[in-house]
DNA sequence: CAGGATCCTAAAAGATACTG
DNA sequence: CAGTATCTTTTAGGATCCTG
């Protein structure tokens, strides 16, 4: 659906009808794993590999446990991290970006990349 | 700043000491223009070229007028889109990319291949 | 250590009615 | 036509305290 969106988009034809985000639109399903306040920091920190629940606390000072949670949470559901929690006590816990979370990377890169040209751009003409 | 988040994911360094999302992150800078619910699909939509109010609205039912007026004044003030009213009675309006907006083609395609490629990648291994 | 449970505030979204 | 004004609902985020 939004894939004739972008195709739209890209070549100006118009074929879809429909109107509102739905979970099944790839657009929506990229936006959703870097939505959310901390979310690409978070992922950014799990770029350079696995970390644990404090270790991205310590990294994201201003970010309540409970935030961190919520993130977490929702980036595992999505299946773009994992996470591991050791036996014994106390608990350790190993956050990882999955294989489908890998498929970010490029995501985020462009993310930066389009945030720099903007940044660049003079405004308007 | 997240210069370094980004040199870091793809190098593995660490070199910077912030916490917090910044209006001057270039990825918060790109975040802005796409977030909020259905400003990819506005933004679709005047891929295409120039759109009247009323036109942006007819592509998106579901949209109220209120929240694509906020999501319109949001594009403006970034930058991103512009506006023009035709003197007279009644007003006619368009809004355009302008050539900062222009800019954000490469993240929305960016944005739909990796949502595919998540769709299309099993969960997790 | 790694959260869960609550409560609270604020921001975003939606519905409806109205105006230049 | 192109919005504005208002009000209500929803959702996200934050603060604090508590637990396996």
């Amino acid at each position: 659906m939004h894939a004739d969106s972008v195709a739209r988009a890209e070549v100006g034809h118009q074929t879809v009808t429909w109107d509102r985000p739905t979970a099944d639109c790839p657009v929506e399903v990229a936006l959703a794993a870097i939505s959310g306040r901390w979310a690409t920091l978070v992922l950014r920190d799990l770029m350079d590999g696995p970390r644990s629940f404090s270790a991205l606390r310590a990294g994201l000072p201003s970010l309540s446990a409970k935030v961190l949670t919520e993130r977490l949470d929702s980036l595992v559901a999505q299946g773009v991290v994992s996470c591991s929690r050791s036996p014994g006590f106390p608990v350790r816990t190993s956050y990882a970006l999955t294989s489908k979370g890998l498929l970010l990377r490029p995501l985020l890169v462009e993310l930066y990349r389009t945030g720099e040209a903007l940044l660049s751009e003079l405004a308007d003409h």
